[in-house]
DNA sequence: TAGATTGTTAATCGATTAACAATC
DNA sequence: TAGATTGTTAATCGATTAACAATC
């Protein structure tokens, strides 16, 4: 009975948050799915659409109000809900997000870090430790944890996955390049960073070939 | 006339790129369609529909050379052409980036960091050198530079966006949390960390208010 | 009330899957 | 040749857009 939503739905929801932050900034207090559409570059029967299937945040005559869909929202994306993440590997990714203060600053907090690296063991990143992967278990067995985030090579990452499985953590921020060896009660997000790098190159070339396409027919 | 490859499968050649990788790997040089779908985990269909978008790699009755097929989706993804690439922000995450040793493997060469603060300008960082945001034009005019990536704040991201265009960059991997002000003609690759991961936190609280729900309908 | 704008149904478009003739 | 498997057309499914009645 329950309409499930679907993933196209669910990956625009940053967006909007981000634009509705953004409108309060500006005090901003009322806006209706046109000129947010306008602003957006997206159809306003996209956003009716995407918006009704959570239930009806608008007002017939008026539009949206900027503060209460921007709270309701964040709701939907947990924001302030106090998340609790570990990120396993330390290298350079892996610090780089535990310095990243965004996060924090929307509730999801970096709670420790895991390396097998002696270098780092023991080193404080910003607010959290770098534990030794060796005590993970031990760890995920005294402290809460919701997500793992994975920034370690690929044949550390397929290791470690099932001993975050057998600890309970069914919620997995994937930066390794490979598909995670998990069933499809574990959520992953993945983050394949060369991915989206190799689509920006790919798109490079077909528009060059394009244009030369293009030149060589009605150019001489 | 040209058929407009769409999206969606842009955005899954790396995977197949990656999965032709290990079947090299463990020398197995020819597989159908079926067999790479069961792998992958999607429809044989897809596949070969997928791939049909830019000619015929198979062969009836024998299936896909591995060999042939993974060179082919490489010069499509522009693997091993030599890309050069500038990183504007010299942060944790910029640094992260340089150091990635995943990038020059596939030919993005990391050129160049560019960065406001004294204290990271005129450090080496793997084989690349920060330098001061201020000699971007320099630079840019007098090295070729393929694609800018923006590890910056989103105020400074969209301060540096036009200095970019007017030096001729018509391609950005953008980590700023921002849309970026650029007409059509300009390719961009977004990585929004955060948005990432207010997906996985979004389905995270679906799934445990799915399973609440379910909880109170059966049990007491 | 009149005007504006939502919520929602219907129409369109595009992407995925199924089916099968072509062919190695 | 017979079997296998592609390339491709047709059918289905899902997502986006358009339209409009409901209503603030």
């Amino acid at each position: 009975m329950k309409k499930k939503i679907s993933k196209a739905v669910i990956s625009r929801l940053p967006r909007y948050y981000r634009y509705l932050s953004d409108l309060m900034e500006e005090n901003v207090d009322r806006i209706s799915s046109n000129d947010l559409a306008k602003r957006m570059k997206v159809t306003a029967s996209q956003i009716r659409q995407d918006l009704n299937n959570f239930g009806g945040f608008g007002q017939q005559g008026y539009g949206y109000n900027v503060g209460h869909l921007h709270a309701e929202i964040g709701k939907l994306l947990g924001i302030h809900t106090h998340i609790n993440v570990v990120i396993i590997g330390a290298g350079h990714l892996g610090q780089a997000l535990a310095n990243y203060q965004n996060f924090e600053k929307r509730g999801f907090i970096i709670r420790a870090l895991f390396d097998v690296d002696p270098a780092v063991i023991g080193k404080k990143i910003r607010n959290s430790e770098v534990y030794s992967l060796k005590d993970l278990e031990k760890y995920l067995s005294s402290h809460p944890v919701d997500i793992a985030t994975l920034t370690l090579p690929k044949e550390r990452a397929a290791e470690v996955v099932p001993r975050l499985l057998a600890c309970g953590i069914r919620a997995i921020w994937n930066f390794a390049h490979i598909d995670l060896p998990v069933g499809d009660d574990v959520l992953v997000e993945n983050v394949h960073l060369s991915e989206s790098l190799m689509q920006l190159s790919y798109r490079m070339l077909a528009d060059k070939e394009e244009k030369e396409r293009l030149a060589g027919k009605t150019g001489d």
